[in-house]
DNA sequence: CGCGGAGTTAACCAAATGGTTAAACAAATA
DNA sequence: TATTTGTTTAACCATTTGGTTAACTCCGCG
């Protein structure tokens, strides 16, 4: 997310906020040129297309939202904190980026194949099956108690994304301001953690 | 979702497809004449405008996703059941309408003063603040442990319609057909019946 | 039968939209 | 200074898109 002041730069962070915000088939060639401040032919010289443009911005989103967390599931680290550094990964990340996980969600239903091409040739995540592995070793050591891991894994992601997802419904319907939604989401890193610790209790 | 035959009701139908699934932006009045099978004059002799038409199907799938789950909410039940009636009604309807919860977010976060305006006259779902209450009365009994009812809330939410809101994404992780997706899904009421419940034990 | 009105259609229209082009500009190079 | 090269712009173009119109069809009713 480097701010250069190059007009190839500038044009990429114009995209990325109007795509982010309105979508591929929402966003205007012309919205993403005055956001930048530049002539709308300047897109088409540096970037060729619409598409081509929403497809740098897109896999830079698909980056930050699923190929950034294997870091973290990498790291050495007993699977208890493990759970907690992933669910304050995600909501740090999201809480600066509060439209990339609708975005990114959106654009796959409206194209799935864009990106299950890529699971073919590999995982978007190896580590996640790493990570399965030693919630079900600590399983059968008794450390937590037997569940579906997929199940739990769906549901930790789901904790952790889903409040940036729904936002807007979760503002009107709690009535809290962005500022308290920040709040609310930093006090959810530790909410979520030891939900899921309990729950995993034998 | 009644389907009778006249043609108003065929350009409802076809409307709710085409906007569930390609959005308000990315939607083409033709594609719903096509879909209908009738002419595009069609649809402005019966319901004016895009928007107009877009609004029907919006406010439907609202209902749907978060009006009805209030009669749910307000049978008269132990809190522990309820947790449990409450997610299942949300996986049932969502499994039968896996693209609606996707479509009504991003169509908020579109325009988020749409609904926000309903919110303002009366809550959308007034039976979910006497949920909490219940909840937060079970917690003063001692028969759930004490954690913070809004977020309790969230996350229960999430749990349920994040899986829908992921669907492509999910499948594509764990490598899942449409069938499996639905038989995961189908376990997935008890299994996030329980979770809650073991995460909730004092 | 003929009249009237609701239902339906093909053709049309103006605005918007992604994309192109040729000319202008600016900075480095010879 | 003249030339070249990459950058930028205004004007333009073809297609798409939401919406309109005028004519046509069909059915019930006098």
């Amino acid at each position: 997310m480097q701010t250069l002041n190059t007009t190839e730069q500038q044009i990429i962070e114009a995209a990325r906020k109007i795509f982010m915000h309105k979508g591929l088939a929402g966003a205007r060639m012309q919205d993403i040129a005055d956001e930048a401040g530049i002539n709308k032919a300047m897109l088409h010289y540096y970037y060729r297309s619409k598409e081509k443009l929403f497809e740098i911005v897109f896999w830079e989103a698909i980056d930050q939202l699923l190929v950034r967390v294997n870091a973290v599931l990498a790291e050495k680290m007993p699977v208890e904190e493990k759970i907690g550094a992933a669910v304050s990964h995600y909501i740090i990340t999201l809480s600066d980026n509060p439209y990339l996980p609708l975005f990114v969600l959106n654009e796959i239903q409206q194209n799935p194949d864009r990106i299950i091409q890529r699971f073919v040739h590999a995982p978007l995540f190896p580590n996640v099956q790493v990570f399965m592995q030693e919630i079900a070793a600590a399983m059968e050591q008794g450390i937590f108690r037997k569940v579906n891991p997929p199940q739990l894994m769906v549901s930790i992601i789901s904790m952790c994304i889903f409040p940036f997802v729904a936002k807007p419904l979760l503002q009107a319907a709690f009535t809290v301001n962005d500022v308290q939604f920040g709040m609310m989401m930093e006090e959810r890193k530790k909410f979520v953690t030891d939900f899921v610790m309990h729950a995993l209790q034998p």
